[in-house]
DNA sequence: CAATTAAATGAACGTTCGTTCTTTTAACGG
DNA sequence: CCGTTAAAAGAACGAACGTTCATTTAATTG
């Protein structure tokens, strides 16, 4: 056989990124074989060079679009005029969020920066850092005004993001814990780690 | 050439442990060839089949003895008779100090969780929780006594867990914070993020 | 509607993989 | 010191890998 009926290059493009992300998610980036997402999307092997040039650039595609998305989706969210301690809350509320429901992405993003090549490991840590940044900046201006109390921004920016990130690995969509309850405790511990303390604001 | 002079099997399986480590750390499980720890090790891909049945059990014994050695470790700092927030903070001092000069162990017990087979996962997934179990039992003791004030007290635990796990993916020996700094920025963000706030003590 | 382009198949490429096996040689135990 | 066992080399196994290519067929374009 030979072309399909009715396949559009786009369609299977977005088709095969869209197989090939809970694989890698699940068994990690080199232990998945082009096979393997050919074999989910429903085509063969050959046909995946049609879109990619390598799977080393699907790799890099599906890690640069999620983070571009990741950023573009804050920008959305943030909003001028908050105070330090507004914006962390809406920070972690919108991290936790955003990633619960993208969990393959966000997973594949933190796990697989070594499996990148040198060209793509830039590309793709420019971005994180550029994440990373947003807490930090949050931090350092409560710091500033004297709304946080920190030994160290930096510090502290890592604490908070280690902690979010590791919502992944313990989160299930049917366990005890909504969504929505989550994002409450992390807001409060969050903003408590940062050592801000509004009349008891924090103590939930 | 053969059998090598002076070469005695109990050094040779210390050796591949030694080299795989580093090697999957960096890589990845399924990245690492047989090939590449036997000439790592210096010495033929056949030849470590003499000392391993194949190349998952080497990843299992070695995820397997960082965890025992990990619960052994804390084991010996445990002391009884702390209260929950003397406890926390030595925990966190603990497994910063303990983690940091083995990066290369904790990482791979935390990344390639994936790779391993059912047995083994079961096994190690086991020496996690037992680990997992350390943090919750000191949050839940300070809530039960009133020190910490926690609305959820595993979320408070996973968080911990999560900042502290985090500490890897950045931590440079030559970096601008020394181990004992980051010891006491962790200490005092930990014992904020549960609520622990005994006259400002907190507040370094 | 003909010509071109895009999207697929399926076979094949050379490598590399984990593992096994035979052979050789050193260490060890009586 | 001889027989046995342990530890290595090195070749070889079939399977799987990422990728290429000739070919076929559907969609698109002038």
């Amino acid at each position: 056989m030979a072309r399909i009926k009715g396949s559009v290059g786009s369609k299977t493009k977005a088709a095969i990124l869209e197989k090939a992300l809970p694989l890698i998610a699940q068994f990690g980036y080199a232990a998945v074989s082009m096979r393997m997402i050919a074999d989910a999307v429903g085509v063969n092997a050959g046909a995946l060079y049609n879109h990619f040039p390598s799977k080393q650039h699907m790799l890099v595609l599906l890690m640069s679009d999620h983070m571009d998305g990741l950023l573009a989706a804050w920008d959305e969210v943030d909003i001028k005029g908050m105070t330090p301690a507004q914006k962390l809350e809406s920070f972690v509320r919108f991290h936790i969020g955003y990633n619960i429901t993208r969990a393959d992405d966000v997973f594949i993003s933190f796990m697989e920066l070594r499996s990148l090549e040198p060209e793509g490991h830039k590309q793709i840590e420019k971005k994180r850092k550029a994440y990373e940044d947003v807490v930090r900046k949050i931090i350092r201006d409560g710091q500033k005004c004297g709304e946080f109390h920190v030994e160290d921004a930096h510090v502290a920016a890592m604490s908070v993001l280690g902690s979010l990130i590791g919502v992944n690995t313990w989160y299930r969509a049917k366990g005890r814990l909504s969504k929505s309850k989550i994002e409450d405790y992390y807001a409060a511990i969050s903003l408590r780690s940062v050592g801000y303390d509004a009349e008891g604001k924090a103590h939930v």
